[in-house]
DNA sequence: ACTTTTCACGAAACCGGTTTCGGCAACTCA
DNA sequence: TGAGTTGCCGAAACCGGTTTCGTGAAAAGT
C-alpha cells in the first residue's frame, strides 16, 4: 500500500542505501542513478517517513506552541496570523507546528517537558513570556531550544523576537499629554506577565520625559476584560478627580474604558480620550472606533520561526533578539483636552439632566419627521 | 543525555523488550518487575520516543489540521477554542495536533497529501467543507482518515459533526417574520462553501413554512466582509423596495449592514432588522448588539477529536455524523417591523432633513449643558 | 515421580529510514 | 604495466522502540 525505501530500491535494483544516499544529495552518487532515483520517486509518490527519518537523525522536525485558553469564551483574533506566520517560515525545512493546549500553568509546564523529552518537538516558540518563567526554567534543563515571543529577564542568554512596548506606550502617553491631558490613568494586564511592565514603564518614561507642567498618574493592575475596563472606569470617573486619559494596555480594557464613558453620558474621544494596544478587530466597531497599536501577528510568527530554526540546525548558533514597532492607529477614542479633571467631574455630576433632556430632544426630532 | 529504554533496561539487568512489555501493560510480565520498570522510569525520567514508537507502529500520534488564511489580516477569533476542543480530546490518547498553513486551495490539497504520505499525521479534521472538497478526494484515495467540520455530499460515508444551521436560520427567519417583517434579503457568504447552501436553504425554508402572507426575499452571496456588506446593505436600501429585515451568513456582513443602516441615519433594531451567524466577539460591541447565533466551537473541536480518534484506533469503526444547534444570542440588532418597506424607503428619502436636525439639536442640547 | 502447563523473560527480528565502511572497477600517473 | 586514486555502490550497522518466538524454571496435573 504505502511504498517505502525499500519498494523503491527494489524497483530500480539497486540498494536502499543509495537510494537514501541520492535522494539525500550525498556527493559519492553518480548524476544518473540520482536522477533515476528521483524520477522514480516521484512516479512512485514516494516521499520518505518523516517518523522514519526521525529516529536516525535524533529530529521530529516539528516545533511545538502550547497555549493557554483561560477560559472557554477566551478568543485570540489572530492566533491564525500568528500560526501562519510560524508555519510558513519553518515550512522551507520541511517543519511542521505542533499545537497543544493547557488548562493551567502547571500542566503548561508539564506538556512542554513531555513533548519534548518523547521527542515530539524539536523546540518551542514560547508566547506570553512571564516573570522567571516556569517553561524556561525546565526547557534550560533539557537544554531545548527555544524563543521567545515577548522579553523577560536574562534576555542574552535567549533567542526572542518582541514589540517595542515600552516605546508604544512611551508614543501613547507623549501624545495625550501633546492633547493636553493632565491627569491620566494606566489601566495595566495581566501582572505576572513580563509585557505588563515593559507597558507601564512606557507610560513612566513618558510622563518623566514630559517637563512642562505637573502630571498626575494613577496605575491599575490586571485589568484584563471588558467588565473590568468598564468597573474601573466607572468607579475612576466618578471620583473627585477623574482622570481625563486613559492608557490601556489592553484594547479589551480599552473598550472597556469607552463602554463606561458612554454610561455616564460622556462622548469618548471628546470628553475623555481612550488609547489601547493591540489592535483587535473590536477596536473597530466600538464607536468611535479605539485608537489604539496595532500588532503584526503574522510578522511576530514568522520571525519567531526563523529564529527557532537557526537554533535547532545551525549547531552553535548564537541567540539573537529583534525588536520592532507596532503601527498606531488613529482612531476616535482619544482628542484635545476639553475638560480639565475638575471640569470633568462637575460635568459628569450632572450628566443625568444631560441624558434625560437629551433623550426628549431625540424623541421630538423623530416624531416630527416621522413621515 | 536523553535516557532510553537500553539505559532503562540495563540499570535494572533486564531486556529491553521485557522493559517495553511491561510499560505498554502486556500480561506476560509479573507484576513485580512491572513495578520496578514503572518506578525506575519515573526516577530515570524515561518517556518512549514518539518518534521511534511510530516507526514500528505506524502511527505518528498526531491529526492534522490545514487552515488557510485568505488575507494576512483575516481573523478567526475562536480558532483558539476550536485547537482547545481538538487538542484535549486527543490529548487522552497521547495525541497532538499538527497545525499547518497553506496559502492557496491547491496548495492545501497538496499539503494534506504530504503530510499523509510523511507520515506526520494519522488522519485529519477537514474545516470548512466545500462542494465536492479536493481534500476529501485526495484523502479517500490514500483511505486516510477524516472528520469534517461542516456538511458534504455523500455524507453517509465520513464522519462529521456540524451545527444544524438550516433549523438556526429556519428560526431566524420564523423569527423576523413574526416580528412582521415581509421584505427580506439574505446575504450569503462564500458560494463554494456548503454552509452557504445550508444557511439559504433553512431561510428559504422559513418563508416556504409561512403561509399567511406574501413574503420578498432577496437573495446575494459572496458577502463575507464588512465593507461587502455595507456596500450590498446601503445599495439595498436606497432600492424603491427596501428589506425590513436582513439575514447574514456571516456576523460580518451583518455588522456591515448595521454600519450601513448607520450611514443612512437609520436605528438598527427599530428601522431595521438585522441578524448574524457565528457569535464572533465584534457583535457585541457594535451599537445595538448585534443579534446572531453563537456556536461553540470548544465543543465543535472537541466532537471532531474524538471521532477522528475512534476512526484511527478502532478499526473497522463506523462513520458516524452530529448535528447540535447554536443558541441564539438576543441582543438589539432585530424587532417587531416598524415600517412597511414602501414607508422604509420614504424614510431613507427624508433622512438628510432627519440627519441635520438632529445633529443641530445635539448641539444646542450639550452648549446648554456645558456647566 | 513424571509429564504437562503456565509464567516470565531473553534473544532476535523488525519497522523504515540514515550513515559508515569496505571493496570493485575504472581511471590516473609514473 | 603496476601502483595509487577516485568514483560509485552494496552490505551492514544503527537509531529506539515493538513484537514474535522460544525456552528454562516453577507450578500444576496425574
Amino acid at each position: 500500500m504505502k511504498v517505502t525505501i525499500q519498494d523503491l530500491a527494489d524497483h530500480l535494483g539497486i540498494s536502499k542505501g543509495t537510494v537514501s544516499r541520492a535522494l539525500r544529495g550525498y556527493a559519492d552518487v553518480s548524476a544518473s542513478t540520482v536522477a533515476r532515483v528521483q524520477q522514480a520517486a516521484k512516479k512512485l509518490g514516494y516521499q520518505p517517513s518523516a517518523v522514519a527519518q526521525g529516529i536516525k537523525t535524533g529530529l521530529a522536525r516539528s516545533v511545538g506552541l502550547i497555549l493557554l485558553p483561560k477560559s472557554r469564551a477566551a478568543s485570540r483574533p489572530f492566533l491564525m496570523q500568528f500560526i501562519n506566520g510560524i508555519s510558513t517560515s519553518i515550512a522551507k525545512q520541511g517543519y511542521t507546528l505542533t499545537v497543544a493546549t493547557a488548562q493551567s500553568d502547571a500542566e503548561m509546564v508539564e506538556l512542554h517537558r513531555d513533548l519534548f523529552v518523547q521527542r515530539k518537538v524539536d523546540g518551542f516558540i514560547l508566547p506570553r513570556t512571564m516573570h522567571d518563567d516556569p517553561r524556561i526554567q525546565i526547557l534550560d534543563q533539557l537544554k531545548a531550544p527555544l524563543v521567545l515571543y515577548g522579553q523577560t529577564e536574562n534576555l542574552t542568554q535567549y533567542s526572542w523576537f518582541d514589540i517595542n512596548q515600552v516605546e508604544c506606550f512611551r508614543r501613547a502617553t507623549a501624545r495625550l499629554l501633546a492633547f493636553g491631558h493632565r491627569h491620566l490613568a494606566f489601566l495595566g494586564g495581566d501582572a505576572p506577565l513580563f509585557y505588563n511592565s515593559l507597558r507601564r514603564k512606557g507610560v513612566e518614561l513618558g510622563i518623566q520625559e514630559f517637563e512642562r507642567e505637573e502630571v498626575q498618574l494613577q496605575i491599575f493592575e490586571n485589568i484584563t476584560t471588558v467588565p473590568d475596563g468598564l468597573e474601573c472606569a466607572i468607579r475612576l470617573l466618578k471620583s473627585p478627580q477623574p482622570p481625563t486619559g486613559f492608557l490601556c494596555a489592553l484594547d479589551l480594557s480599552a473598550l472597556g474604558v469607552i463602554r463606561a464613558t458612554k454610561q455616564l453620558g460622556l462622548i469618548p474621544g471628546e470628553h475623555v480620550s481612550v488609547i489601547g494596544y493591540e489592535g483587535i478587530p473590536e477596536g473597530d466597531f466600538s464607536e468611535p472606533g479605539l485608537t489604539t497599536f496595532e500588532v503584526d501577528q503574522y510578522e511576530a510568527g514568522f520571525q519567531c520561526g526563523v529564529k527557532l530554526m537557526q537554533l535547532i540546525h545551525e549547531k552553535g548558533a548564537k541567540v539573537s533578539g529583534t525588536l520592532t514597532m507596532a503601527v498606531l492607529l488613529e482612531r476616535g477614542s482619544d482628542g484635545p483636552v476639553r475638560f480639565t479633571s475638575t471640569e470633568l467631574a462637575t460635568f459628569i455630576r450632572n450628566r443625568k439632566r444631560l441624558l434625560s433632556s437629551q433623550e426628549k430632544l431625540h424623541r421630538m426630532t423623530e416624531k416630527s419627521l416621522r413621515n
